[in-house]
DNA sequence: ATAATCACATGACATTTGTCATGAGGGCCA
DNA sequence: TGGCCCTCATGACAAATGTCATGTGATTAT
């Protein structure tokens, strides 16, 4: 009998998939948790043999919590079931340790297989990732990325200067360098296309 | 037997909801869509009591096929099932003819339930909206949320004014126009705010 | 018929963004 | 030890953004 716990934090999904699931005969939903936070709790309480998780949920995400998994040592595999098939999400999924990676767009007969796949230690990509996934590696460094999400949010290059404690000259010369990676013209299309691959 | 539709891009839950709905007694699925363009076609073709939908669809989105229906004098009720408490969407579906307005983070009981409801005639709004979803009326104009989408992707206001046929200085008074009704100080913060209202 | 409103425009000016060259200081590696 | 790389900085300049005043022509309301 496989063990899992489900991690999503629209109540809807993680429900439907909780009963779907618990239909088939070698399945069995031990917990289900709506936030990064309580799946790493339940997780540590259960030792599952897979976690089902979304990427994007409230405190912890699917890959922080997989993160603190494989720091832990856990025998308890990652399966993320997530809507983006963002090349930068996969990556850091995989460093995280994570071996199964699928789409919302999937069926639940393929989440169940997946299910099984990754229980016996074997590795579930999403075909819609086989090849654009491992191609681009994140070009930005640490300190563009942080700039861009605070672009993001709309903060001028005067502001985040003043949050990182930079010169608002200096915030400019990494806004320049981040749109000339992503290959794109100014700041909108730079977080726009980091959040699109993933490397936001 | 209460006939419904169910449209939702994602097969994921699009089947599970499909599957947790069958098991009810007195609920029939009749038929899945994946985009509001195919939820339109199953609609007329089965004459269904509820379609249960999604707003962000490919194709149409679920208001627009719910502004279709009501066009079309049709009989099927719609109850929107979507992510986003957003008060633009619901006050366009609530033009649009939409008696049902639940979240994705509800149980599917009362997914059941709100589609009994529905069928009855009678209205079922989230809970988590029925305050903060009639107070604030979008205050933008047609022009204005043309260039807010316009700026969102990252085009500049030249950029704007050769697609929309405007003066670069006129772009930048409807933005200028925008910015002071969003009560924000730049373009990125006026597009986030006016997506997260729903009035984008 | 007239006044008010709306959509769009022009113009001026201040501020911000974006580009690019250049450089300092610290860490790392051969 | 010296070269290279990274992080951060300064400076200059062009282009874009944002603010604000003012105006035109069409439409609508009185």
């Amino acid at each position: 009998m496989i063990r899992i716990i489900i991690a999503e934090d629209q109540l809807l999904l993680r429900g439907a998939l909780a009963s779907l699931l618990s239909l088939e005969d070698d399945i069995e939903v031990v917990a289900e948790a709506k936030d990064g936070r309580e799946a790493l709790n339940l997780v540590k309480l259960h030792t599952p043999d897979v976690l089902v998780t979304d990427i994007e949920m409230p405190e912890f995400s699917g890959i922080q919590v997989a993160q603190s998994l494989k720091r832990n040592n856990s025998n308890t595999r990652v399966l993320i079931v997530t809507t983006f098939a963002r090349s930068g999400y996969l990556q850091r999924a995989r460093d995280a340790g994570v071996t199964g990676y699928i789409l919302k767009d999937t069926s639940s007969d393929e989440l169940s297989n997946a299910v099984r796949t990754v229980a016996q230690g074997g590795v579930v990509i999403a075909p819609e990732l086989s090849q654009a996934a491992w191609a681009i590696p994140d070009p930005l460094n640490d300190r563009e990325r942080e700039i861009l999400r605070l672009v993001e949010s709309g903060k001028t290059n005067k502001q985040i200067g003043v949050i990182l404690n930079l010169s608002s000259g200096t915030v400019r010369n990494y806004l320049a360098s981040s749109t000339q990676k992503l290959g794109v013209s100014n700041r909108i299309e730079a977080f726009r296309a980091a959040r699109e691959k993933g490397w936001l």
